[in-house]
RNA sequence: CGGGGCGUAGCGCAGCAUGGCAGCGCACCUGCCUUGGGCGCAGGGGGUCGGCGGUUCAAAUCCGCCCGCCCCGACCA
């Protein structure tokens, strides 16, 4: 492959709209270009890394037992009508109509038109289990779309669904695409932690995130120390308080506080520490309003308080529908006089003497004891997991890191099969719905990980198995014995199974270095005259200060060797 | 959708408060030179100043409307 045959528009300088390292180094070394907002081109040297990872993450899935096809980009609305999601979804679903005046969306991910097919096909409990999986591009017209490919609204992923007869071989079927997981993350190089994830209205504990470790992450993991507990901080169980509650120590007693709105004001203002405050949050559940307590130096969690209010949207009340259903404004919401239902953090059952908000403008209620004063507030697990909390699980210190969410495993029981009526014939010939688990991989979006967690002041650094091209081939000169020399030990490569890229550019050989180092390949050939000389070729490594002088006729055998080791998947 | 900002050459930006030749760096083209980490010199091409409308002798600059993008919040692979 020569440089000058193929698209790779470097870029010396970083366009202003890319904000994270990866998507910056994506357009600069040339991977992608931006169509509209969340929607990129992939360009010759972007698609091959893509492409490198689609193939692990096809090669796992078979190797698991799970069977590819291929489903449609646009779907009609009867059957997202059907599963009751064409209302729910919301606006993250792009619809549109075709000439008849036929509503249709683009896909957003594919349980209906799965559920669909295998309603149709599976009819014996004998054709399970059945695992079908696919890779497509998929569509979620994001609010907002940021970070290149990391968050795009079109974008490759990877999904199956496991079909089966009842929860226990479910759970088999789970455990298998698990271990899938693993194995691919393992083989693309990554850092990677499986933590435990929501998984929504569906219940049950078996959903995990397959999370790569970075700091510009989106996501927050909780992790022990001491024991294999890892979750997501939207799903972080914190532990009841041990211990006695304390009693009341003071009655309910009214103060001004005038312009203190923020929990920091108020707690500068009345001299006591945002621990001693417990914030009010009036949310609406479906419509309805709720309103949800925590301490005050806590952070509600939208994802336990939906959860616990059993609605299907959960949205924090504007700043109308604040004083519209408390009768105060912003900032000085409380919990006694609400016509709501009341969420309280267990946590502040253990605080004698609370500040509340009281529902007045510049007043605040001291004294304040939840049992004895909210006895119809629910008390339950509302906020989420902080620094110095214990771990659920053993009792050990939390600690907390930054994740790409790249893999998502979770069973979904028979939500599909029962909206859709996808049932099989058991044994003795009774009628059961089928039992479904759903996987996806954001193949895409591992590219944009990838570089997250590779790159220095020079640009991307890829592991093996995902470079755009194992090998960059070097010649310092495009002309005489080096330039040959060069092309020779080019062909030779990919004779050996090594694919290559032969920089055949006129240009100084400051360029290819920094161009060959901004794209992340791996291994360099360097052909120069001085090396020749002797017999030699410099093979150098991108990550790592290693360089050696190889003797030409074993150069093309080491670079081959290094690269099988290193698992590369050759094109 | 709410809050903040931006739109001038392919990229990064200046010019705009106070209207008067559309500029700089990188990239690109030509020639010379150079050739082991984005070299040097000389010459050159490239713009409906996001769009539409208005004010004015005159608009990148002032006014109005629209469009697009980026950043902060709710969504998710």
């Amino acid at each position: 492959m020569r440089f000058s045959q193929t698209l790779i528009p470097t870029m010396k300088e970083t366009p202003s709209e890319a904000e994270v390292i990866s998507h910056q180094l994506m357009l600069r070394a040339g991977f992608i270009r931006k169509l509209a907002a969340g929607i990129y081109t992939w360009l010759p040297m972007g698609l091959r890394v893509l492409r490198k990872v689609e193939r692990i993450v096809r090669n796992e899935m078979d190797r698991a037992g799970a069977r590819e096809l291929l489903m449609p980009g646009v779907q009609p609305a009867d059957l997202w009508q059907e599963s009751g999601r064409w209302e729910h979804y919301g606006r993250e679903l792009l619809r549109f109509k075709d000439r008849h005046d036929h509503d249709f969306c683009l896909a957003p991910t594919h349980e209906e038109v799965i559920t669909d097919l295998v309603r149709h096909e599976i009819r014996s409990y004998r054709d399970m289990p059945l695992n079908l999986y696919q890779i497509q591009t998929k569509f979620r017209d994001e609010i907002r779309p940021r970070f290149g490919v990391m968050r795009a609204r079109e974008f490759l992923m990877k999904d199956a669904y496991s079909f089966d007869v009842d929860e226990e071989t479910s759970a088999t079927s789970y455990r298998t695409m698990y271990a899938a997981y693993k194995a691919v993350f393992d083989r693309l190089g990554l850092r990677y932690s499986v933590v435990e994830a929501d998984s929504g209205a569906i219940g049950g504990s078996f959903s995990h995130e397959f999370m790569v470790l970075a700091e510009t992450g989106e996501d927050d993991i909780a992790s022990c120390g001491s024991c294999d507990f890892a979750a997501n901080v939207e799903k972080a169980p914190v532990a009841p308080r041990q211990g006695q509650a304390p009693a009341p120590v003071a009655q309910v007693t009214e103060v001004a506080t005038p312009g203190a709105h923020t929990v920091e004001q108020v707690a500068a203002f009345l001299k006591v520490a945002p621990a001693d405050i417990a914030k009010t949050m009036i949310y609406l559940a479906d419509g309805q309003p709720v309103a949800a307590m925590v301490r005050g130096d806590r952070e509600v969690n939208e994802v336990k308080l939906k959860n616990m209010t059993g609605a299907a949207e959960l949205v924090l009340a504007s700043p109308a529908a604040i004083v519209e259903t408390t009768g105060g404004p912003v900032g000085f919401s409380g919990p006694l006089g609400l016509n709501m239902p009341v969420y309280a953090d267990q946590e502040l059952a253990f605080s004698a003497a609370l500040v509340v908000g009281a529902n007045k403008k510049d007043t605040h209620l001291t004294g304040l004891h939840i049992t004895r004063d909210l006895p119809q507030a629910r008390q339950a697990d509302l906020r989420n997991a902080a620094l110095g909390d214990p771990c659920p699980r053993c009792g050990g210190e939390i600690s907390f890191a930054r994740g790409i969410e790249v893999g998502h495993v979770f069973r979904l029981g028979t939500k599909y099969s029962d909206a859709l009526g996808a049932t099989y014939l058991d044994a003795e010939g009774q009628a059961k719905p089928i039992v479904m688990g759903c996987y996806g991989i954001g193949v895409s979006r591992i590219v944009a990980a990838a570089i997250e967690q590779g790159h220095d002041e020079n640009g991307i650094i890829f592991p093996l198995a995902i470079a755009p091209v194992t090998v960059a081939v070097l010649p310092m000169a495009v002309d005489g014995e080096v330039w040959e020399t060069a092309k020779r030990l080019h062909d030779e490569l990919w004779e050996a199974g090594v694919d290559a890229l032969l920089d055949d550019r006129d240009l100084r050989p400051g360029v290819k270095f920094k161009d060959s180092d901004l794209m992340g390949t791996p291994l360099k050939l360097v052909v120069g005259k001085k090396g020749l000389a002797e017999g030699k070729v410099e093979f150098k490594l991108r990550n790592g200060g290693q360089v050696e002088m190889l003797p030409l006729a074993e150069a093309v055998e080491h670079v081959r060797r290094l690269a099988r080791e290193g698992g590369a998947q050759f094109i």
